[in-house]
DNA sequence: GACTATACGGAACGCACGCTCCGGTTGTCA
DNA sequence: TGACAACCGGAGCGTGCGTTCCGTATAGTC
C-alpha cells in the first residue's frame, strides 16, 4: 500500500485534491471522455462490460483509463453514486406531496422506468453483477432510506397497506427491475409494476374466501 | 461434428442406447456420482459453479465428468429437465382442483419455495446465468404452458383478475425468484410473493381514489 | 527551443473457467 | 490369467477479463 500519485478519485471534474497540482489539460480531457463513455456504455449494456470497450469508446488506452480510475469498481462508483443520489433526492422531494399515495407509487414508476432506461441501475438495485464496497453501498442505503420515508408517509395516509416494510418494497422494486432486464415478449416493466403496486395497495385479508391469505408477519 | 462414442446422453441411469453395449460398472458408478454431486452443488450454489468443484465433490476427475456430459450445459440440462418437468407435472395435477384460485396461488407458492430451496431453479426461471438451447428451453416452455393453463382456470373462477397474461405471471414469478436470490435482511421470498399474489387477485380499477390506476392493457 | 514532470497507449501478466488430450489403470471376457 | 477395449485423472490449452508495466509522446515552464 503506497501512495498512488494521481489515481485517487478527485472531484468529478478532476479538480486537484489539497496540495496537489492541477491535472494537465489532456488528462482532464481524457478523464471526461472516459466518464462520458462509461456512462453511455453502462447505461446501454449494464455493468459487466469489459473495460477495454469503454476505453475504446472513449478513444483512449486502458492504461489511461486506469490512471484516472484505479479500478473498474471505482469507475462504476463514480457514475452510480451520482445517479443513485439523484434518485434519492427525487424521493425526498416528493415527501411533502399533498397526495402521499400518488407520490409513492409515482416514485416507484419513476424508479422502474429509470432502471429500464439505464441498465447499470438494474445491476445496482438488484445487487447482481458487482459487489460494491462502502462508498456506493452508502449511496444505495441512502436511496433505500428515502424510499422508506416515502413509504411510511403513504402508509399513514392509508394508501399503502400497513404491514409492508421498507426492505420489502426495496426487494419488490429490485425484482421488478430484474423483470425489466429479462423481458418476456408481450410483457412490459410497467405491467409487472402494476401488479406489484396493486398488491401494495391491497388491504390485508382482502383475499377471496376460497384463497388462503398468508399474513406478511407470519 | 463426429460421432461421440460414449458422450451422448442416455437414459438417466446410463442404460445403453440401441445397439450400444452397456456402460462398464465403474463408468456407471461415476456417472451417478457426478449427477448426484451436480444436483447438490447446483441446488446449493446455483448454476455458475466451476465444473472442477462438481468433479471434486463427486470424487472424480474433470475428464471423467466430460466423458459422461460433453458440456457443462448438457450436465445442467440433465438435472434441470427433470426438475422442471416435475414442476410442470405438479401444475397439471392441480388443474382439476375444486378451488382453482387456491390451486393457482398454492402453486405459485410451491414454485417460489422450490426455487429458494434449489438455487439452480432460480437461474433457470430468471433466465440469468446460462443460455440453454432447445432441450432445456422446451422443458421451460412446457412449465410456462402448464402455468398458463392453471391461470386461465383460476381466471374463469374469478380468483385472478382477467387482465393478466400467462407471460406476465411468468415474469412475476421470475422476479420473485430473483428476489429470493438477492435476499434483503428481514424479507423472505414468501413476503414478496404475498404482495404479488394480492396484486394478481386485485380486481381492476380497485385503486383508491387518490391513486391513478394504470391499466395493464394501456 | 529545450527540458522535465506528467500523461499516454497497448502489450503483457495473472487468474478463472470451460474443455481437451493422453499416458496410465481397470473392468470384462475368453 | 492374459489381453484388450473401455475408462480414469489431471495437466494443460484457449479464451476473456481486470490490471500492471514501461517505452514513448506531450503539456507546461523557463
Amino acid at each position: 500500500m503506497e501512495a498512488e500519485p494521481s489515481a485517487a478519485v478527485k472531484g468529478r471534474d478532476g479538480s486537484p485534491g489539497e496540495g496537489r497540482r492541477p491535472l494537465r489539460a489532456d488528462a482532464l480531457r481524457n478523464r471526461a471522455r472516459v466518464l462520458e463513455a462509461a456512462e453511455a456504455v453502462f447505461a446501454a449494456e449494464g455493468l459487466d462490460v469489459p473495460v477495454d470497450v469503454i476505453a475504446e469508446k472513449a478513444g483512449v488506452g486502458v492504461g489511461t483509463l486506469y490512471r484516472h480510475f484505479p479500478t473498474k469498481e471505482k469507475l462504476c462508483e463514480a457514475i452510480l453514486i451520482e445517479r443513485v443520489a439523484a434518485l434519492a433526492a427525487d424521493a425526498r422531494s416528493r415527501l411533502d406531496s399533498e397526495d402521499p399515495g400518488g407520490a409513492f407509487f409515482g416514485y416507484l414508476e419513476h424508479l422502474v422506468a429509470e432502471a429500464s432506461l439505464k441498465r447499470d441501475l438494474i445491476n445496482t438495485m438488484t445487487g447482481a453483477g458487482m459487489e460494491f464496497e462502502v462508498v456506493a453501498a452508502d449511496a444505495k442505503h441512502d436511496l433505500e432510506a428515502a424510499l422508506g420515508e416515502l413509504l411510511v408517509v403513504a402508509q399513514r395516509a392509508g394508501a399503502v397497506r400497513a404491514d409492508v416494510t421498507g426492505a420489502l418494497v426495496v426487494s419488490l422494486v429490485g425484482a421488478t427491475c430484474m423483470a425489466a432486464d429479462q423481458p418476456h415478449p408481450g410483457v412490459s416493466p410497467t405491467d409487472v409494476l402494476t401488479i406489484v403496486c396493486d398488491g401494495l395497495r391491497a388491504s390485508q385479508n382482502a383475499g377471496r374466501e376460497t384463497d388462503r391469505q398468508p399474513s406478511l408477519r407470519g
